[in-house]
DNA sequence: ATCAGCATGTAAGGCGTTACATGATTCA
DNA sequence: TGAATCATGTAACGCCTTACATGCTGAT
């Protein structure tokens, strides 16, 4: 079953807003969406080749001359029907691997300071994340155009998310005590 | 790089507490730790046949004459082994690829009721998982054995993330609404 | 009698990661 | 001068899903 490709959807949304290289995309991959999706250059350009091949992008050079080659997109009318299709689907997948949990399940097998461990090193990811969350936030509350109101929502998201797994935190390590 | 399958430490961890079919790892995957794990019939039981080559499982018929043909398998000391090393190694992954956070980000594209339909649709899955939930919240403290309390607290981050959740759609809906 | 669920598997093929390969530019 | 970052890609390979194939059992 083809076209499962997900990687193209993020491609297309970011490339609505800006002209982006794969490097570009990149970035935007693993600061502002980070926490709720990843992608590796191994995805992204060969994911370009094919979209541009399949007429939703357009590739350009930077005329930026003396400065090393960069390639740009652009999405077309194509690419933008297919991310509006995408946006109407009502589908959505939603998959989630937590490793940390699956860990806690099995926990069982040996002690509890094994799990106490392992539940102290997610918190302590999940406190460093919300503060960059958290800053995110401050920063996008200055400027409350159209475009920034979408990405809050997601922060907003992460924030709750984040909160909600300390809370569970605290509450397990509660009860491993006991 | 071989060796990240992460069914097989899914199925060491089942196998722990009992012996069980393919067929039993699939349905225990698809309840008990659905909401934060999924795996297919395709990745179990090649998986199955690889880790008993490796010694760390062992098959045998069911003894049940009469019945149809059933295939269990039991951990070996290897198997208990390779679980252990698992669970004592800090690192985790937490794979999340939220696709309807992915749709919210790039929601500017499209009108807000696109926007506010797919938090709809979210929302309504969420409310139903938030119950099956609360259901084995309440059967699983009735018998606080130690097995079950590990259980007990991934399904109290499903709780707790869940609430999160709904939390957060309520001020989505809001937000989208002004 | 029929349908849902039990039960085991294989095949094709997509997806995506990690590692490799290369080289320019910028800043300390 | 050396390191970090910018920048583009390829190759190998593993993982996993979907779909297919088969047949039994038990309930209505």
């Amino acid at each position: 079953m083809a076209k499962d490709r997900k990687i193209d959807v993020v491609i297309l949304g970011l490339l609505s807003h800006e002209d982006l290289t794969g490097y570009d995309i990149k970035k935007r991959i693993d600061s502002a969406i980070s926490f709720f999706w990843k992608g590796s250059f191994g995805s992204i350009y060969p994911a370009l080749s094919a979209m541009e091949e399949a007429g939703q992008i357009k590739s350009y050079k930077a005329d930026d001359s003396g400065s090393r080659e960069k390639i740009l997109y652009h999405i077309t009318k194509k690419g933008t029907a297919v991310l509006k299709r995408w946006l109407n689907d009502e589908q959505a997948s939603n998959e989630l691997k937590y490793e940390t949990l699956l860990k806690l399940y099995f926990g069982g097998v040996e002690g509890a300071e094994t799990t106490m461990h392992n539940i102290e090193v997610f918190e302590s990811d999940i406190k460093n994340g919300l503060e960059v969350l958290k800053m995110y936030e401050k920063n996008l509350k200055k400027e409350p155009d159209n475009d920034h109101k979408y990405f809050l929502l997601t922060v907003m998201f992460g924030i709750e998310t984040y909160e909600a797994y300390l809370r569970w935190c605290a509450k397990a390590k509660k009860m491993l005590k006991a």
